[in-house]
DNA sequence: TTCTGTTCTGTTTTT
DNA sequence: CAGAACAGAA
């Protein structure tokens, strides 16, 4: 194992108190954290299950302990806590429900689901012009990421619309009560409440935790923020690793500016950082600093490496997507037969997901094995969410968003109308859904058809719960459940093919297995933990799923030697050999809407000042550069996952909403050392390349055979 | 209530 | 151009 430079060393021997770490792209800092938690264990006698660590993907979480893992071969790891902080909310919530305003066998609800009660409630109030759901979510959101409540949100709009919306948070927020359910962003927000007012509750945390770590730390919002500083009370614990020059999630929520808080908050924090670079090649890294000294810094470090010069990057200039699609896979069949190069050595970036389709054509067009992540979620798929929906349903009978998923799925012949009134009388019973099926006072206000279809759809629920609860094993249930709905047979009906109804069913027995898999898990942890009654048993599978996503099952298929194929943000945290960043255009990477946001600022000069914290960073930001300053960032972190070779491409035609548009360079390009930089092309061939685009998939597929 | 043809809308990034 | 949402017919 190489040996910690005295940075990183400093970072794991100091346990006295506060302690960030800045670490730069490649610097070690996954290192430097496990080093610290088995230096905890080992050196400090801290047991593992005093020791919590947080990430902010499930895959960051299962790497790290694993990790962990291999340091401490004895054992002594065990009950280590690392997980997600949306995962170590929802636990606290688990075994503080009512502190937190719900009922166990809670539902957690996703995006969709949200935007579902808040279309309800727009409808309602004839707002459906006014707001979209998901712009109204991003409001509300942003409200409780900054923890504020629906009164104070409501007190300070500063505008009708505003006001509006700050009006729909309240009633969204009553909704989620009756629904006995939270949202992702409550997963922080309610424990932040909850150990805040709750004295008793939080002193039983902070004793229970004795040192907190926190990676990715930039990327912490404000209420995330609280979080940490509850958990780590005045003893003030902690280590927190992060690289504002990696923040790229300010558009949800995330600020950076929570590295420069800490210092405030905590006088005699620790600041160390980690500024050699262990990953890239001098040339790559000359690159990326070049391009990150564009922006303004809050921590001024300076990466440096001692490994050799490495090759010099290429700028690769292509006539439209397809043929830039179509030159980088020819060069990584090329190089994999010619320079024996892994396919698994190989990542294509890009800014965002619709840029992978020609990517995988072209790809699959020379049989190169490839790996997409991201698209469409596992879990966004509908079949996955219907079935989930029923399990929410078992689990909680007050979901309402989960029974108008399934009220008609399989069909049942129950119509807009006949839920309309269905609504109409549990809202004034202020019943769920589920409930009033089964309401003898029904029948009043329904044809005795319609009736019928409901009680027997509510009986089938009733049962199926009273099952799952009974049963040892609730995945059982659950599929005892698929199949006396016989949702193969909707499936089969359905599906537009006979393979997509083939590939719907395997994405359910898929779903069944992974909640297999995660009962077993479950009931490993219930062993030792003897707190978790039967009834919540399937909620919390079902919610673990829900945080679940993609990555995780990405890992089933990761094996094979494979070209990765992922968006800028995806790419975080990961290294590859080689890599290619493409689609370097204006509009492209400093994305459209970041170019408009920066257009709308320099239009009216008075900015509204953001109202808040005060701290000053120090840093001039022109008006509206913050936007494109992310996507700055964006770059840079695309540009540092290089380790040995790194080439950029752009095309100077793409295919926009059927159209063809022409696309200028990205700014970026523009922004690095041109003496790191070599470009290929000579730009006068665009002449002969305007002639050649009228068959330009004639030439396409000329440069798909000639190069075998 | 469901099916089917039609219009229209849209492309950041994700726990 | 392609998927989604929608409106009208059976």
């Amino acid at each position: 194992m190489p040996s910690l430079n005295p940075r990183q060393a400093e970072a794991v021997e100091h346990t006295g108190g506060p302690l960030l770490v800045i670490a730069g792209a490649g610097s070690g800092k996954t290192r430097v954290i496990t080093r610290k938690i088995a230096h905890l264990i080992r050196a400090h006698g801290v047991p593992a299950h005093a020791i919590v660590a947080l990430t902010f993907t499930n895959k960051a979480a299962r790497e790290m302990k694993a990790r962990v893992g291999t340091l401490l071969k004895g054992g002594s790891g065990r009950g280590l806590k690392v997980s997600t902080f949306h995962t170590f909310g929802l636990n606290l919530l688990r075994r503080e429900v009512e502190g937190a305003g719900l009922r166990l066998g809670f539902s957690l609800f996703d995006a969709e689901d949200a935007a579902t009660v808040l279309k309800e409630h727009l409808r309602e109030h004839a707002l459906a012009d006014a707001v979209t759901p998901a712009a109204a979510l991003a409001r509300i959101s942003r409200w409780k990421n900054d923890l504020m409540e629906p009164a104070r949100a409501a007190s300070t709009a500063d505008d009708d619309f505003e006001a509006m919306l700050a009006d729909l948070y309240g009633r969204y927020q009553q909704s989620l009560t009756a629904y006995n359910a939270c949202d992702f962003d409550d997963l922080i927000a309610r424990p932040v409440r909850l150990l805040r007012d709750d004295r008793d509750a939080r002193e039983r945390w902070q004793n229970r935790i004795r040192h907190l770590l926190v990676d990715e730390y930039q990327d912490t919002n404000g209420a995330q923020y609280e979080l940490v500083r509850l958990l780590v009370g005045p003893r003030g614990a902690f280590t927190v690793v992060g690289d504002d020059d990696q923040s790229i999630y300010a558009w949800r929520g995330a600020r950076p500016d929570n590295l420069a808080r800490l210092r405030d908050h905590y006088p005699t924090l620790r600041v160390v950082m980690l500024e050699q670079n262990y990953r890239s090649s001098a040339r790559i890294l000359k690159l990326a600093n070049g391009l990150i000294g564009h922006n303004p810094h809050l921590f001024d470090k300076r990466l440096w490496c001692d490994l050799g010069p490495g090759e010099p990057a290429r700028v690769l200039v292509c006539r439209d997507e397809a043929h830039e699609a179509e030159r980088v896979a020819a060069e990584i069949q090329h190089t994999h037969l010619t320079k024996d190069r892994p396919y698994g050595s190989i990542a294509i970036l890009y800014r965002s997901n619709h840029q992978a389709r020609p990517f995988e054509q072209a790809l699959r067009a020379l049989s190169v094995p490839y790996f997409l992540s991201g698209g469409t979620s596992f879990f966004a798929r509908a079949e996955v969410k219907d079935v989930m929906a029923y399990l929410r349903l078992l689990a909680n009978p007050a979901d309402d968003a989960a029974f108008l998923r399934v009220v008609n799925v399989p069909r049942r012949e129950i119509g807009p109308t006949t839920l309309q009134r269905l609504a109409a009388f549990a809202a004034e019973g202020e019943l769920p859904l589920a409930a009033a099926c089964a309401d003898p006072l029904l029948g009043e206000h329904l044809p005795k058809r319609q009736l019928g279809r409901l009680a027997e759809l509510a009986g089938l629920l009733a049962e199926q719960r009273s099952q799952a609860q009974a049963a040892a094993n609730p995945v059982a249930a659950v599929r005892a459940l698929v199949e006396r709905i016989d949702y193969a047979g909707w499936c089969r009906d359905n599906a537009p093919s006979r393979a997509a109804a083939e590939r719907r069913m395997d994405n359910v027995a898929d779903l069944l297995d992974w909640l297999e898999r995660l009962h077993r898990e479950a009931a490993a942890d219930a062993a030792k933990d003897a707190g978790s009654a039967a009834g919540t048993r399937l909620s919390d599978l079902v919610a673990r799923l829900t945080l679940l996503d993609v990555l995780e099952r990405q890992d089933e298929a990761e094996g094979g030697d494979r070209v990765h194929l992922m968006t800028l943000h995806a790419a975080k945290g990961l290294e590859f050999p080689h890599v290619y960043l493409v689609g370097m255009e204006e509009a492209l990477l400093p994305h459209r809407s970041s170019l408009e946001e920066a257009e709308d600022a320099a239009a009216r000069p008075e900015t509204v000042a953001d109202t808040d914290t005060g701290a000053d960073t120090g840093a001039d930001t022109g008006a509206g550069q913050t936007g494109i300053q992310e996507e700055r960032r964006l770059c840079y972190v695309g540009i540092t996952r290089a380790r040995q070779s790194l080439t950029f491409t752009r095309a100077r035609r793409r295919r926009r909403y059927g159209e063809t548009v022409t696309c200028e360079p990205s700014r970026f390009l523009a922004e690095l050392p041109a003496a790191e930089l070599h470009q290929p092309d000579s730009t006068q061939r665009s002449d002969a390349e305007a002639r050649a685009h009228g068959s330009a998939q004639l030439a396409a597929l000329k440069g798909l055979f000639t190069d075998r």
